[in-house]
RNA sequence: GCGCCCGUAGCUCAACUGGAUAGAGCAACUGCCUUCUAAGCAGUAGGUUUCAGGUUCAAGUCCUGACGGGCGUACCA
């Protein structure tokens, strides 16, 4: 429809006198307030200064050489300070209420974004301990982004990035190692830095069982590290499974070593002078690219810091073939995109290819308090605990709730309510709520396909249907955003939409006729329902 | 100090990226279950969008400055 009064309006605008790159973008949006139509353009308003007309009068000029479908628009008006209000003909809106019910499970995809080949990388978390709170918004934003991506026809590919070298996983190997001394009453030291989780002591029992104490003598830590890795990521990949996120790939970091992507980065740069030798590391001159500092590539110590990786792990993406590559992480990570970007576009490749999402921390608060959480330490609430206290869906939801850019207070408590205070449960209670009375009626009388609609009247009725519509712009919106809370604003409008229905209009009970156009609109609201859900990842159920 | 993000109802947040009378949920108050699920509905109250300027037909949204909060500013990831 959009396209349609575009296409419309601007051969009038060329009729008016205006050359093609005179016209701004013709923008069409659906107004707040009902009074105001179904669709609105502020175009007059746009051209009143390079007409220099009153933009009142060029919305009149424009309105009367309008040539519209009748079937589709019902009526033109002219409001406020130049607006012009499109309404849609009742045919119109009853001819789209059949389509939904048409395209059913696809209702709401488009192409929008066919053309995009896209890599998400998100989690991306390393190996050394369970997933926890913090990358729990981070897998759910990932995962919920790239169903989006998908339902506006791009392929998308997901991939976890990590990294089990380092210093970071010595450490873990140590501490495990510590604890297997410790299990079999021998003398040990705790590593400082050590990770104190209570998973540690469950591995460490764990390689007692298998080994007894054979590995006592083993005098480094490899052996315990291997374990604790695989432990951990199987733990993670259950974590993510639990979440509806199944991963279509693990990137180990040691494969850019291996296949020369690390080398070639650094050659390139000391090629182009950007990286220089100081103090016996290898710096790269991010002063040139507008920052404070140079920074260290490489360590006195000969190990790279994350930054060489990051930089040749994009360029190893785009390689792939993506033309999309679009990283979730959190604010505190900000600080090295700038550098990626600039050590990509040295590479020699396109930086507007790569794109990120960053989000704000999460809070937790419970009885109205935060939750204090420090990683190394013992005291982080894990992802796991989080979905057993409140639930899988909950937890998705709560996760997508606000804008990436903003912090997120996940209310324990509030998660928790089963009922009112719980917003999650109100999608998903019209949901159910409708598939109750799809139950009754087909008990009674099976609904028809091809019920005359026009017989859907009542306000409540029309402004359901026009919600059910705006479906496909909400998801396109929140996809192009990449923003997942526009497309839970958009449902529960919806649902609240329906319960105003449910309780304005009853379906059982009413004449045939009417029964079963409402209880067609109802199994519209519902499919529409369960589509926005399964983009969230959450469940719709047919009872509650 | 510098960089990024944020400041909207008592609380948690929206506001289609510059549009028309700033909206939801929670909390408070008033009604509504003998009828399709009351995990619901209808209504009342709550605002100088932190403050001061500016840009324009139009500013919560853009610019400048202040104030307040978060994150970063490592040869940690």
């Amino acid at each position: 429809m959009e396209k349609y009064l575009q296409d419309a309006i601007k051969p009038v605008l060329i009729q008016l006198g205006l050359t093609e790159d005179q016209i701004p973008e013709i923008k069409i949006e659906n107004p707040r307030d009902p009074s105001h139509g179904d669709a609105a353009t502020n175009i007059a308003m746009l051209l009143a200064k390079p007409l220099r007309k009153n933009p009142r009068a060029i919305a009149e000029e424009l309105v009367s050489n309008l040539k519209l479908d009748k079937k589709k628009i019902s009526s033109v008006e002219i409001a406020g300070p130049g607006f012009i209000n499109f309404r849609y003909s009742g045919d119109y809106i009853y001819d789209q209420l059949h389509h939904v019910l048409v395209e059913d499970e696809q209702f709401g995809k488009s192409d929008l974004n066919k053309d995009i080949n896209c890599l998400v990388e998100f989690v991306s978390a390393n190996p050394t301990g369970p997933l926890t709170v913090g990358h729990g918004r981070n897998a759910v934003l990932g995962d919920t982004v790239a169903r989006l991506l998908e339902w506006t026809g791009a392929s998308v590919q997901r991939e976890y990035y990590f990294n089990n070298a380092g210093r970071q996983m010595r450490m873990l190997g140590l501490s495990v190692m510590a604890r297997y001394h410790e299990k079999l009453n021998r003398d040990f030291t705790f590593p400082e830095d050590g990770y104190e989780g209570e998973y540690i002591r469950d591995i460490a029992n764990s390689l007692v069982e298998e080994h007894g104490d054979s590995l006592l003598n083993e005098s480094d830590e490899t052996i315990f590290k291997e374990k604790a890795e695989e432990v951990i990521f199987d733990d993670i990949q259950q974590t993510l499974k639990r979440m509806n996120i199944v991963m279509d790939s693990f990137f180990n970091e040691k494969t850019l070593y291996e296949d020369g992507s690390i080398d070639k980065v650094i050659n390139t740069l000391r090629e182009k002078e950007l990286a220089y030798d100081k103090e016996g590391a290898v710096w790269f001159k991010t002063t040139q690219f507008g920052k404070d500092q140079d920074t260290v590539l490489v360590k006195s110590s000969g190990e790279p810091t994350y930054r060489l990786p990051d930089i040749a792990y994009h360029t190893q993406k785009l390689d792939r073939g993506y033309n999309l590559c679009l990283d979730v992480f959190g604010a505190d990570h900000i600080d090295t995109y700038p550098d990626v970007l600039s050590g990509i576009e040295v590479m020699g490749y396109d930086k507007e290819k790569v794109e990120v999402l960053v989000y704000q921390f999460v809070t937790l608060v419970k009885d109205g308090k935060p939750y204090k959480m420090s990683t190394r330490k013992a005291n982080f609430v894990t992802l796991d605990e989080l979905m057993d206290e409140v639930g899988e869906d909950v937890t998705r939801f709560f996760f997508l709730m606000r804008s990436p850019n903003t912090h997120l207070e996940f209310d324990v408590n509030q998660a928790k309510e089963a009922g009112e205070k719980n917003p999650v449960f109100y999608l998903q209670y019209a949901h159910a709520r409708i598939q109750s009375i799809l139950r009754k009626i087909d008990e009674i009388s099976p609904i028809s396909d091809i019920p005359d609609l026009s017989i859907l009247s009542h306000d409540s009725e029309i402004s359901l249907i026009k919600k059910l519509l705006t479906f496909p712009d909400s998801v396109a919106l929140a996809a192009q955003h990449r923003e997942p809370h526009k497309l839970i604003t958009y449902l529960n409008e919806l649902a609240s939409g329906f319960t105003s229905f449910y309780h304005d209009c009853r379906i059982i009970g009413e004449k045939e006729e009417l029964m079963q156009a409402r209880a067609l609109l109802a199994k519209a609201t519902a499919r529409v329902l369960a589509n926005g859900l399964a983009i969230l990842g959450i469940q719709a159920p047919d009872r509650m």
